[in-house]
DNA sequence: GATTGTCTATCAACTAGTAGGTAGATACAA
DNA sequence: TTGTATCTACCTACTAGTTGATAGACAATC
């Protein structure tokens, strides 16, 4: 089967998505193997093998897979007021990074150039479709008069995923979710018309949402970290 | 000697800095080996244990001479007005990204769960120091009346480290540095004093002043790029 | 001036371990 | 009896790192 995701939510194939999921997102596509998945799933490589043919569609099936999940979680926010499902996107992010991870398809934007091509174009679909969601969000929000928005909503909509995503990998760096909190409330505030809409209320202390990024916040494996013998 | 760069500037240990370099650069600390550089270099992996005994130790060398080399650029344009330093800053990054790289203290952030310890701290200094310095810069320009800053420097220099690092990542995956210069022109439009300070000219057609990104935009060997069989 | 020793930088050939991937068998269910 | 899901056992290629040797440069000593 591979990658349809409608199979049950603990079969075989979706516990190695999961497992996945979450070393890409906490060591990079390029940071684990085969190996850690089987042990960490309970299978063999072969199994491993005869889930997902390659290594290269595993890659590609995580990210079809995260951005649909990112959509579904966009749409489930979709009935109130702009300001306010900006913030809640913002919430995105941090619930991510609450549970000791980085955006999936951040990290593998910084692998990038490493990555076979059927991930690349996987990849720009997650921020175009990010990208023009916020820019309807903006443009919206600018007509309802709820947003602050001075330049072109595609501009700011783009500038903004990329922010977002920076202001994470650094947080991560400092196992710091509160500098995440802090750089996205900066970055709102331009767009924020003054005592009308509610803080940003992004904090990191609402943990494990468990959006687009689910599972416990376990990190147990610590598996193949280079060893470093004169560390 | 290993890590002291006070040695000729084309001498092996700089030669396999350099090519090293680009490739976190480009592949990220996970994605090249000691053969990979051997072979650039011309040497055997062996000599190149001599002059790096472990890639971790090679590692490290690399963050610390980046930001060093990040450090003297600064210096270098530390004589003018603090909004054309704040462009001068951003500039810095615009020309890494404009030779095909990605910030080299980024990148392995990016990686971070994955590095020895000695790196992890090496590249915390990277960052501390860049926004230290950022602070005092939008301090100076408050003070001197050419920024507005409407809140903690600190925290906006933060956000700004954080943001510009995200710019570069996505830019990067799109092989698009026009995306980085918008976003960038975006980011500093809320420090600008309208009507005094030139316009953010980060445009990244300024292509190769080659600084904490040196080298020829080569990517000849385009190394282990997972084969893929199936792409 | 030749001889000796030391240091630097390099090499070929190796190790142990891990990478992604394959072949062929087996158990079970529809 | 066909398809699904798993296994054991293996493959080749590559990983970081080691060993022991060697060549040249320099300096001190005979």
């Amino acid at each position: 089967m591979t990658l349809n995701s409608h199979d049950a939510p603990d079969s075989t194939t979706t516990r190695i998505l999961d497992v996945a999921e979450r070393l890409v997102q906490t060591r990079g596509f390029n940071g684990f193997s085969y190996a850690d998945i089987a042990a960490e799933v309970g299978i063999t490589k072969a199994s491993l093998h005869y889930h997902f043919a390659t290594k290269a569609e595993l890659g590609r099936t995580l990210i079809v897979r995260y951005t649909q999940a990112f959509e579904s979680a966009l749409d489930r926010i979709s009935a109130k007021r702009a300001d306010e499902r900006l913030c809640a996107y913002v919430k995105l992010y941090a619930d991510v990074l609450a549970n000791e991870r980085m955006c999936l398809c951040g990290m593998v934007a910084a692998e990038y150039g490493t990555l076979p091509a059927q991930m690349q174009e996987a990849i720009r679909v997650f921020f175009e479709f990010n990208e023009s969601w916020l820019a309807r969000l903006l443009e919206q929000g600018k007509r309802e008069g709820c947003l602050s928005v001075r330049v072109a909503p595609h501009e700011a909509a783009r500038m903004l995923v990329g922010a977002l995503e920076g202001e994470m990998l650094v947080a991560r760096a400092y196992g710091d979710p509160g500098r995440f909190a802090s750089a996205a409330k900066l970055l709102l505030a331009q767009l924020q018309i003054s005592g009308k809409s509610a803080p940003a209320s992004t904090s990191a202390r609402t943990r494990a949402r468990r959006l687009p990024g689910r599972a416990r916040p376990a990190r147990a494996k610590v598996a193949r970290a280079p060893r470093a013998k004169n560390a």
